[in-house]
DNA sequence: CGTAAGTTTGACACGGATCAAGTTATGTGG
DNA sequence: CCACATAACTTGATCCGTGTCAAACTTACG
């Protein structure tokens, strides 16, 4: 099996049982560890490595993906500053994880992790809440893969993006850290297709380029009307009497 | 926003807190509680509705899914005796339960659930447990979704169907309670090319019709090798050849 | 036995993949 | 700082797998 190799090893201080740390926040229990950095495109770890660390995000961006027969990668998500990576598994990492700019991470061990959460109340919710976002967050993507043509699929990642730098701001200039492959290896599409939509939606209107690793959102309503509601409940009464009025059993 | 409509409502018996109940999986909680009948195709709740219960499947099969724009239906999983529904869910459920089959379940509401988990530390494990497997099967559809073709699709279905019932069996007749058109919105395909491929499958001999709601696996082997070997970790080595092989960054 | 729902099969269309060429960034060494 | 090399991206032409539309067939059920 392999190792996490391609990746400049810190010593693992530590990370054996300081309990009672009452850190009141997941972040909180890697506060006190020492920062590391990637520079763009090093590997984490593979897939199927034992899971032996949890990693924290301070900044930057990855890529979590798989890959299955003849090379086919599928990236099944982007992490970003905040973000906590490996919440989900048990003992082997179930994707390899690659950074895509240069990041800067903090990594705690699963015992150490599993120690504090089941020592502190506080905390189960939090991790509970996170294993929910990352479901929620997994069954759009299915809901995406399954049945969103090209533009839907762009439009609904630019939006998703947007989201998630600025609430509500009027600047709408977004970075896109990530090459054209791996939105293409995001939204099961390739290459071509991801930049033959970006070029409709400039000649739309709707986004207007800012640098190869940035994007103007010109027309924010359109991006949302695009990206096919996917919103589920919060107005979701079109798309029941639609599913009504269609035959099934 | 939508009721549990469609659905014969069962007093709501019990399920205020009888704490100390000392099971010892999570099965347990259920065991108590009197199971309710439902005929095929009935709703169990929508998406969007106030997730007060979790079920426990006792007989027969569910469909969970997502509707977006225009009606277009996304089934992202079906659910078996043993299975549990809303574990992990926060406030909302995050899509449609309907039954399949006829079916038995029981209910317990998502307070009693999240006091006896609290309560107790030994049914904590089985909670995440729980959570890992379905964000791992969600993964894994995601690769089904993002990179497979019909044939890798169907293939990668039967065999989970198969794995599912029988470890290892020789008789291998697998039950697809489950229409064609749910198949379908299982896979991201139409009705009519899950229809094809089957064909095409009884044409390579590698499974035979018994029945419009089973089939007979011929050459386990074969499906295997088609479903476009996912199975990650456990032999990856050609494929991590295969992406070292392809240009990227 | 008749009807309707579910499924299979066929003909054709089309969206996105593939193959190929050209263009624009990015970074590197002189 | 510029020239060059290379990676990343865009654009075009063509192909193919799956979707769509339509009709025939099969099964379940009243």
């Amino acid at each position: 099996m392999l190792h996490t190799a391609n990746f400049h090893h810190a010593k693992e201080v530590a990370n054996v049982a300081f309990l009672g740390s009452e850190a009141t926040c997941l972040l909180g229990l890697f506060k006190k560890l020492p920062v590391e950095r990637l520079a763009a495109g090093q590997s984490l770890f593979f897939e199927g490595d034992a899971a032996k660390h949890l990693f924290e995000v301070v900044e930057g961006s990855l890529r979590i993906f798989k890959i299955i027969s003849d090379g086919r990668r599928v990236i099944t998500g982007f992490l970003h500053a905040g973000d906590i990576i490996g919440v989900s598994l048990k003992d082997r990492y179930l994707y390899s994880a690659e950074t895509v700019t240069d990041t800067r991470i903090r990594r705690i061990s699963r015992k150490s992790f599993d120690a504090e959460v089941a020592n502190s109340p506080d905390l189960r919710p939090e991790v509970f809440a996170r294993l929910c976002d990352e479901m929620a967050a997994a069954q759009e993507q299915m809901v995406l893969l399954s049945r969103k043509n090209a533009e839907e699929r762009v439009c609904s990642f630019l939006r998703k993006e947007l989201l998630r730098v600025c609430e509500e701001r009027a600047d709408l200039v977004i970075e896109l850290p990530m090459t054209r492959l791996d939105i293409a290896d995001y939204l099961g599409l390739t290459i071509e297709t991801v930049s033959r939509t970006m070029t409709k939606l400039n000649n739309k209107g709707i986004v207007a380029p800012a640098g190869r690793h940035s994007i103007r959102i010109l027309k924010r309503s359109a991006l949302t009307q695009l990206a096919g509601n996917d919103d589920g409940y919060l107005d979701n009464t079109v798309e029941l009497a639609a599913y009504a009025r269609r035959p099934h059993h």
